[in-house]
DNA sequence: GATAAAATTGTGAACGTTCACATTACTGAA
DNA sequence: TTCAGTAATGTGAACGTTCACAATTTTATC
């Protein structure tokens, strides 16, 4: 690496105070058992010389690297921005880094990855919505190393996980609607092979059955959480014979898709149809009418997860923990009562 | 770190195939002598024993670390999820890995921040828009450990960057809106210590004046590139006793604040007044009416800034390289000539 | 003032690699 | 067959720490 010459060690300070390295390393790492006049020496030293610690060497020796890992599939999405600001925050108070990998590049065995990892610079990982859990989990497991699982609740009740109450949050939304009157409501699914996908669809259908409203399958569309997919899903529920008069998406980016098919039909949100989404990212509140949707903690999940992480870490023989979090729903401007809808309750 | 008992080394790996640790690192990196059938054989023995390489000790002993470091403010915005994910493109084909550092964060003195990075795990540090480039980059040039910044100009023209081109970009984007015939062009600028922000202010001003209309310093609102800083700009510039008839934000986010406040004011846009952003960042294309944008080819910056700098730790003599990348004016629905202008040109 | 106990400091090895150099094995020409 | 020259492999040290243990100093007790 050639980080230049002036590389000053833990030698290069001993000397200068005039003591052993071992005892430079204990005042380093705030050891006890250590004359107060000598750390102070040591500690005039360091900053005399410039010293700064080398996590390599630390970490190669036995200590903490001070890194965690943050798996994720896709960085740049603002889900994702916001799980990362709870991490980084709870993250900085720790005096720790955090490493990215993403998963979409890797062509390697996704658990031969994970071994790559456990043997990397991380003390621990956190798994944001793995595609295939899995293959991680497993080995993560395996070797025994730390790591919490957000926004999915993994494979077993062994897997420490933090998520958001999915089917809750969905329940109250549809409820919501259903009180206002709508009785066609539409559905536009995540992806499927997703747990939260599959627990949000449920809570949609636990609200129908509870409020004595048939479910309808023509009024689902499965969608992938992707914009493009909120569009088409919407295009076609608008075009069936009897079109829902509210729809439903299973997260924000996919009901931003549905208002733009909405737009295109001439129809107008809430007035015409109502929208609500799910996750509540930054720009819910600024498109055009405000986003209702179900709040997720986005942040918090991230911040908790990481706090969990930690603690892991300190002591991997803690108890798991699973943490649901509660959602809640942001009513703002997208929705109303039906046109056809008569006031009563 | 405890990482679980089965640690095997290149030492196991050496004593399975009947060959020396040397040989093995060999292999390993790819070196040239060795004979195809070792070769074979340690491959064999590898993936038997499951064999993964130790990042820290190869970095220690004076391999790469393969991974670079980004340094940004602030996580979680979706400028630098753009920027991010350009990186990330890039670094994945030359099997890197990203280590995240945030600046708002520590308390520590920056230059000392700094050189922790430069002893730390990564090979190269990219630098994101830095708040107070000289602290950093002092440093880094002292310890003669590879950066390039982005989307900054840094303090001479000795330092690699990454930049759009942001004055001919703001230059455009105004012009644009007097040939649609507006004469009172209001400007939210974004935070004035930053060169991108003074670089398109200035395009904004070359262009009134090679157009022949003048300038004035009332049209002009000081913002930090913030979505309320574009909110109180904008209501600021509507009561004003001659308002605009067109907006120019100096990001997208800010031009957001702007739509934000047209609307309370119960204004249309591009009917009463037209809004023109900066940037185009995803939901640009999303709010209603689709936003007017200047196209900051952020993902290109990432992606580029990265090939430069992977350059850079290859060989760290080659000589200061810097790149402007060119802005494009986006056209969608947020302007139309005023209404009070009677057409010709 | 001697002695045990406790506090402080120092020593040596280890962590898992890479690198410079030394050694051995192989090739082909005289 | 012998010798040089090259290809292939091995050896030893180093990178900068931490940790277990050994050695030393200080303190307290009688």
């Amino acid at each position: 690496m050639k980080k230049s010459s002036n590389n000053v060690t833990i030698i290069d300070v001993a000397s200068e105070a005039g003591v052993s390295y071992t005892t430079v390393s204990r005042v380093i790492n705030n050891k006890e058992n250590v004359r107060p006049e000598t750390r102070e020496r040591v500690l005039m030293a360091m900053t005399r010389l410039g010293y700064v610690v080398d996590q390599r060497a630390r970490s190669l020796a036995g200590g903490r690297s001070q890194v965690i890992g943050l798996l994720v599939h896709d960085v740049g999405t603002s889900y994702i921005g916001e799980i990362i600001r709870g991490i980084d925050a709870e993250l900085a108070s720790a005096q720790y880094d955090l490493i990215l990998y993403t998963t979409h590049r890797r062509k390697t065995k996704e658990s031969a990855y994970v071994a790559t990892l456990t043997r990397g610079l991380a003390d621990g990982l956190l798994l944001v919505l793995p595609r295939n859990p899995g293959a991680y989990l497993e080995t993560l497991r395996q070797y025994h190393f730390p790591h919490v699982l957000i926004d999915h609740r993994g494979l077993d009740e062994e897997t420490p996980a933090v998520a958001a109450a999915n089917r809750q949050g969905a329940y109250n939304a549809t409820k919501y609607l259903i009180e206002l009157g709508h009785q066609r409501i539409g559905f536009i699914t995540g992806a499927m092979d997703q747990v939260c996908a599959q627990d949000r669809l449920e809570g949609y259908k636990a609200a129908l059955v509870d409020h004595g409203i048939a479910f309808d399958p023509e009024l689902v569309y499965e969608g992938d959480f992707f914009q493009p997919s909120g569009y088409t899903g919407a295009s076609a529920l608008l075009e069936l014979p009897r079109p829902p008069s509210a729809i439903f998406a299973s997260n924000d980016v996919s009901a931003f898709g549905v208002m733009e098919a909405v737009r295109e039909h001439h129809l107008h949100i809430p007035e015409d149809i109502s929208v609500v989404g799910f996750d509540d990212i930054p720009q819910a509140a600024h498109v055009h009418p405000p986003l209702t949707t179900v709040r997720q903690p986005l942040e918090e999940m991230g911040r908790i997860a990481t706090r969990m992480l930690l603690e892991y870490i300190a002591d991997p023989h803690l108890p798991v923990e699973r943490v649901e979090l509660p959602t809640e729903l942001v009513i703002r401007q997208s929705c109303q009562p039906p046109k056809s809808w008569e006031g009563g309750g």
